[in-house]
DNA sequence: CCTATTTGATTCCGATTTGAACTACATATA
DNA sequence: TATATGTAGTTCAAATCGGAATCAAATAGG
């Protein structure tokens, strides 16, 4: 260990017991709250939660449609990870893909009909879901305080470019 | 649609807003801060977040050391990635795999002396990302609730064993 | 003691993910 | 217009992951 090192340690604010539960509980919130939703989109859908997310948002779209990158953003996947899924959802016949018209190099993401039908097959139970595996274990005040402080967390970071990808968004 | 969908979809308990913006701030703040504290990590150290962890788990057990299935269910990994993932910590030398004296099908992955080294070497910058990425965006009040919360979601959903693996644990 | 079942861990294979090219088009700048 | 730079999306290879199959060892039940 060199000496900054030690010299940046001795600085170092260690989390007190408190933030350790809120940080510890946080992921191991992650972990265990999509493996659930994951676990039972894809049992009884055959869907990821990646994949239902991208229906949902853009059944809720104008058109059905999103450009690939705004939908990137939204969903908050990289690019690479888009085209792939799309690619999946292409071939089962629940997403489209149409050249933009304005730019040619822009692909549109457009949720097709038999998609929409598949979404509205999976909302309720995954709902179920939602609420037996997150909410159920909240009061109604923990959900106002979560809805703040995660929205704050999400949007801080969002605003801070992350070195790499997904900026813009924060409509 | 089929009539049973129709009468499930009817009886769905919708989100609210409140609610909308809980879950909806939930999986933002999984999607940003995961990614955040991962890419700081893997820059700063070659280490992934899920590599961090497992050293950090056994630099906080009796010995340094822990069977790979007790391991798997700390850092609620699948064991077959954790097998990976120690496989790979076990090529860099911070971990090493030892046989369980007391049964001869058990592994025990053990934390070593550079592996530790590591580890400290990591810790704070590591601690001043998660005070960046997660605590400056929260008020004293809103880490209490959230380690309330955050806890309670997570020990609820490892009480019901999610029909797969990592049930046990639970201290 | 001997078979049947369970358990710990790894292996294997296919699916997914990443990040770095790469292609094609768009925009800015001179 | 020509050149340079930036952007949208895909592709490719390598890394990672999940889950079923597998192997060895432990345990149960007769």
């Amino acid at each position: 260990m060199t000496t900054e090192d030690r010299r940046r340690e001795d600085e170092t604010e260690w989390l007190s017991e408190t933030e350790m539960r809120a940080w510890l509980g946080f992921w191991r919130a992650m972990r265990v709250v999509d493996d659930a939703i994951d676990r039972d989109l894809r049992s009884r859908m055959g869907l990821s939660h990646g994949e239902y997310q991208i229906l949902a948002m853009l059944s809720a779209s104008p058109e059905r449609s999103l450009r690939m990158s705004t939908l990137a953003n939204m969903v908050l996947v990289t690019r690479s990870r888009l085209t792939y899924q799309v690619t999946q959802l292409e071939k089962t016949g629940f997403v489209r893909r149409e050249e933009c018209p304005s730019d040619k190099r822009g692909a549109i993401a457009v949720l097709t009909d038999k998609g929409m039908n598949e979404l509205h097959r999976a909302a309720p139970g995954h709902v179920e879901c939602v609420r037996r595996v997150f909410f159920d274990a909240l009061t109604p005040e923990q959900v106002v305080v979560l809805g703040d402080a995660l929205t704050s967390i999400a949007d801080r970071q969002l605003q801070h470019p992350p070195t790499n990808q997904a900026p813009s968004e924060v409509p």
